[in-house]
This record gives C-alpha cells, structure tokens and sequence, in this order.
DNA sequence: TCCTAACATCAAAATTATTTGATGTAATTT
DNA sequence: AAATTACATCAAATAATTTTGATGTTAGGA
C-alpha cells in the first residue's frame, strides 16, 4: 500500500453528477444521436414526418423523444394535433466541445 | 399526414455514431464521473489510491476503468506492481463543452 | 521459494434500459 | 357523430449493463 491521500471525493455535487449522467445517458444512443442530427438539420419536425425518415416504430419513437426531452436536450411544442420537437440548442452547447456541435448540431458550422 | 421531407437520413455515419455512443455511455454514470473528476485533480493515480477514496470493491472500480480505457477517456501506464490512470485530456476536451471541461477538468479553469 | 499486494478477469445474480404491440386520448375531418 | 390521424402511455418480453464474490496473474518483498 502507498500513502494515503487526503481525502477529496472530487468536486462536483451529487445532484450535479446525477444531472450530467441523465444527459449523457440521453447522449449515449444511436439512434437518439440520429435524432439530434435530424433535428438539427431540420429544426423543427413532428413525429409523423421523424417515423418514416428514420424506420422505428412510432412508440419506440416517441419513447426516445422522451428520454431526450427529460434531459432537457430537446423541446416539444404542441400545435394542434401536432407536436413539434426541437433541439433545446443552448443546452446541447453547455454540454458538447465546438468539434461535437459540429458534427451533431450542422448548422454550428 | 403532412408533407413527405426528402429522405434525409442525417449527416453523421454510422461508425461515427457507434463511436460516440461509446463516449457518451462512459461518460453517462455518476460513478465514472467521479472517477474523471478524481483522475482531473489528482493527475495520475493507482487502483489502490482510488478504491479508499471512491468506496468501491475493486473488482468494481476495475470494471468502470475499463469502461473508460476502452472509450479512450482516460489512458493507463503500468509501472511495476501498480497501474497508473490519468485522464486523455485532449480526448475530452474534443467531446465537452469549455463548461463542462471547467465542472469535470478542474485544472481547465 | 513462499507470501503478499495490486491488480484483472470471470461467471452468476441483480438491476436497468429498450423494444414491442396494444390501448388510450385528443384534435381534426367527413 | 363517427372515423381517422397523431401522438402518448402501458405492460410484458427482451436485452444490455452493473454488481458481487471468487479466482487468476504478475511483481516485489521476506
């Protein structure tokens, strides 16, 4: 055994790591990477024009959206029988390096 | 129905998103966070080092290091008896956002 | 050489997350 | 008012991840 440090758990909070990991967790997936990416090109888009683009059955889709949009990573807006989703952009730019933006949110470059 | 979009299936490849998933799945656990977080202050630093600090059986911490190692989040050098991690500093700072450097990387700030 | 410390790895168990298909609800159209 | 479209939600099945405890390996010390 070697010395043993002072001890110092790291500095960020508890509810701030269970904050950061819902986001990356919401990160961590394909398919909803493919979903920001669609987004991001096509800002605002129901769930009737997503299903067909991306080949998922509506309720896997909207279970996705729903991961994303309890992380705060995406926005829902209803318009009548239409419900809108849109990258939440300031947050996905609080999370991801200028390089990411790039890749994930094109309109970045 | 609404207007059909032209297919579009995003920009960002295949391999491109399995790598990224990658990354985000390392990054999306409070534990590996702290890990991160401990690597950032204390620069290099031995499994015996961390699993007193962490409190975690080390077959655990072994386990999430890895996770880690194989996302190329964090680099390890064997010397003698011990295993020294550190973080790949370059590598997350091409995924995090300046911000989140600052939360996760302290000596970024 | 034998013992121990510092790990990694393994298999089984436990926990979480995802997928699927069915059903529910509200708005719109006919 | 009935039918249809655009979703959300639910429960069950499946799959992936994490945890645990045991065992294996290697290097250094007695």
């Amino acid at each position: 055994m070697k010395e043993i440090p002072l001890l110092n758990n790291g500095s960020v909070s508890k509810p701030d790591l269970a904050k950061y990991e819902q986001k990356f967790k919401a990160l961590a997936d394909q398919q909803r990477l493919q979903i920001i990416n669609i987004l991001a090109v096509k800002e605002s888009v129901c769930v009737c024009d997503l299903t067909p683009i991306i080949d998922m059955p509506q309720s896997k889709l909207s279970y996705h959206l729903k991961i994303l949009l309890e992380a705060d990573l995406i926005k829902k807006e209803k318009q009548g029988t239409w419900n809108y989703y849109s990258l939440n952009v300031s947050e996905l730019k609080g999370l991801l390096s200028d390089q990411l933006c790039c890749v994930f949110l094109p309109s970045c470059c």
